[in-house]
DNA sequence: CGTAGCCTTGAAGGTGATCAATGTTTGTGG
DNA sequence: CCACAAACATTGATCACCTTCAAGGCTACG
């Protein structure tokens, strides 16, 4: 019943690209790989940031929520992101959003020490950052031009965007369990109206779910939405 | 009638505090001072990106459009702010964003050459760059958590964070001449609505405008309006 | 004096939020 | 393995907020 899931071993992460095993290592020095369970909590937003966190398998939200309890996932990690980068080089760092394991994950928590020295002298590893930066930059950009587009704009392009990010090969399953709720908080929405768009579209035949795992039966039907009229 | 502007010499940026004059001439040679009028384009989205720009003086808008023509604003920046350093560090890089000068305004242009030569390699500009980008993708994502709120919170929080990045000293004018029509691309809505909004506070002696200069007699009530109900 | 850019106002209508109630599935402990 | 709780999905009714479209006015400036 679980679908296979797509791991990569340590020293194959694109982040260690043509590194030298020793040169890994010290990279990795200290680090902790972390199982964590569905819906299990990494760091909660407020909490002092004491390492980055190097995905390896399975999917995360980074949340944000304000005093009136809506939520706003800010950012779905996936294998060979790395989480918190941009923190370790404060003092004193909190980290800013709340991070939730999605299905089962695993990562691999690389102390704030380790990244000081190991890290963030290393003009490659930085610039390797900074691309992964500049994509989680476009990407949130992105988001906010597309605000004023009806909401079933939104929801497509995110779909085709998980579809894209976390779907082994080319099957349409989105291998992780996401709620209506997740995709709303995502785009910005309510759990009803993405229920609605959703059952729509599954009466269109353009999409099925079972179990919380989301079929996209016609990918084409969804791009086009996401492109709006 | 002009204002006094906010200069900033470069040897005094903040991005080279604590570096020796030699050091910071490594760091802008090659560089070029410009000065640009209001609404004169620096550079434009999917131009080559071939410098990056330090902001000296005044304010310039980073837009980001779609096809439909929909503009969206998705950073102001101020004097001390880097634009494009992220960029630098790609294969053949161009820049993502349009960016265009809010009244006059003076940058200095560093070619990315200097960039990588001097830039790059030094951790704690580095670390500096980080910083900003931090507080860019803390902002971004902020918007994101408001996107749901009534406009009235969206657009009193953009007037009291502009108020706060750009106005000299305690007082509260604008200076420099903000348009509806950003207002609105900047909290993802239509001009009408924005105007609406802002006759109301004008009405109510919140606001006041004089020749696209906003000037705020109640910034309490701003910030009150900013938290929502 | 005419154009360009910005601001304003009104009317109409729709998208999506809100509230409330209920069904369904999953997970847990006895 | 059953029962109950918790989490998730669904549906309906209502309506406010904002968008859209259209028209017109104001001010600066060449």
């Amino acid at each position: 019943m679980q679908p296979p899931k797509k791991t990569i071993p340590i020293h194959q992460l694109s982040v260690f690209q043509d590194f030298k095993p020793e040169r890994v290592e010290e990279c990795i020095r200290g680090g902790l790989a972390v199982t964590l369970k569905h819906r299990q909590v990494l760091f909660r937003a407020g909490d002092p940031a004491t390492s980055i966190a190097l995905v390896l398998q399975g999917a995360l939200k980074l949340v944000k929520s304000d005093p009136h309890g809506n939520e706003s996932i800010v950012h779905f990690a996936s294998p060979g992101d790395t989480i918190g980068a941009l923190l370790m080089t404060r003092k004193d760092p909190h980290y800013p959003v709340t991070c939730v394991s999605i299905g089962s994950a695993m990562v691999l928590k690389i102390p704030r020490e380790t990244y000081l020295q190991a890290w963030a002298p290393d003009a490659v590893l930085q610039q390797r950052i900074n691309a992964m930066l500049y994509q989680r930059m476009s990407h949130i950009q992105d988001e906010k031009l597309q605000q004023r587009r009806p909401l079933q704009v939104r929801v497509a392009a995110l779909l085709v965007g998980l579809l894209e990010k976390y779907s082994n090969g080319a099957d349409q399953v989105l291998p992780i369990p996401i709620t209506r709720q997740e995709i709303a908080d995502s785009v910005g929405s309510t759990v009803e109206s993405v229920i609605r768009l959703m059952s729509d579209w599954t009466a269109q035949g353009i999409l099925r779910t079972e179990d919380r795992q989301i079929e996209v039966l016609q990918i084409d039907d969804l791009i086009e939405l996401s492109y709006g009229e």
